[in-house]
DNA sequence: TATTATACTGTACATATATTCAGTATTTTT
DNA sequence: AAAAATACTGAATATATGTACAGTATAATA
């Protein structure tokens, strides 16, 4: 596939997103009231551009004969149900299916790094960096973390949100977002905790 | 949903596959082509029934304007390319597809209602609802909002994210969730505004 | 440096297309 | 039994749309 300027891609997208709303593709006078031309040859020449490159197919003659090339490759079956668990406050010794409430199709790449499933908040001790109540945070579980990372991590029964900062080799501080609610120390020697893995993304449904 | 005919049924399903087959609608004459008839007219007639059933929609005057609806049940691609598109805080007359930083592959029934396109956030004024610097939201077009919907909205020159509450017929008042920022009163009668659409979830990566 | 690609405006026109009108006939609903 | 819906043919037409042609200008490439 070869490369593609700023403006075809506007043009691209453009035809994506009339294709979305209406279900149709849009004539060279659409794209043109879209993006702000005043020729339809403006349009016509985009548009040559990108089949040329193999970006979309054109109908020659025909209405609207415009269809976005799926290069399948690229979109391949990337898709996974994840678990969505919702995150009780108190009691629940692990993260396990035990609170399964749902899955959610997601695209494997869809954040920055992969994950394994959504935890679904409980509480606003992470509200100050937008991080609310009923959110899905997509969850990584690692052990590698590092200070600032926002942890998912289980301190005897108890599993929460919080910052993670080491303060020691045998000190850890769960630090909230929330000035409502306390630092939590964690002394690794005398107390049982573990880091279940780390916030990669969040989702929220309005 | 009103019960269908099997010639209605013959040429929703004619829609269908010519959708598959060339990623855009058939026009009267295509589906003559395919089942059979000898005039336009018995196309346009089947097509006025189905969109008095419900089962598509036609755009009047549009070339190939058709669209399917309630297509959930059915096999189509549940992927789309969402763009998008970065919220410019001052001097962005539309936001139409003029800052478009990348797109994102994701299931259309992400959301729990459909949407067209993700919106970077600029600024804070939704902090206290959760939504930070950066945060995808995605944006339904739509002009359909009640209040307390949080609305992306254009007033004169400027693109906001507030929260929507009509105060009178003539008086919209853009709230935002952050003490720091103060509300808009907006006087419909002398002011340029406009619902570019509402929010139905949010997105973020970390 | 010459050439090609990109990125437009503007006009024009053949044709692709929606859509109306006039019929005919059968089936379903009221 | 009347009215409405279904299921077509056939012709006509306004307009929606693709597309060619004529320009201008800048950036990228060979």
């Amino acid at each position: 596939m070869k490369k593609i300027t700023s403006q075809q891609q506007r043009v691209l997208d453009c035809i994506q997103i009339y294709l979305n709303k209406t279900g149709f593709p849009p004539t060279r006078a659409d794209i043109c009231k879209e993006l702000g031309f005043k020729s339809p040859n403006s349009a016509e020449t985009h548009l040559r551009a990108l089949e040329k490159k193999g970006f979309i197919s054109i109908e020659s003659g025909t209405s609207r004969g415009i269809s976005i090339i799926n290069n399948d490759n690229k979109l391949t079956q990337d898709d996974n149900e994840y678990p969505v668990i919702g995150l009780v406050a108190a009691g629940s010794p692990t993260l396990a299916q035990e609170n399964i409430e749902q899955t959610i199709n997601c695209p494997n790449k869809f954040f920055d790094s992969d994950f394994d499933y959504f935890l679904k908040v409980k509480g606003l001790s992470m509200k100050d960096v937008g991080i609310m109540e009923d959110d899905l945070i997509a969850v990584k579980k690692t052990n590698e973390v590092r200070n600032g990372d926002i942890v998912i991590a289980r301190l005897e029964d108890e599993v929460t949100v919080k910052f993670f900062q080491r303060k020691s080799p045998k000190i850890v501080e769960l630090e909230a977002a929330n000035e409502d609610y306390e630092n939590i120390v964690v002394d690794l020697e005398y107390q049982d905790f573990h880091i279940e893995g780390k916030s990669v993304g969040l989702l929220r449904k309005n």
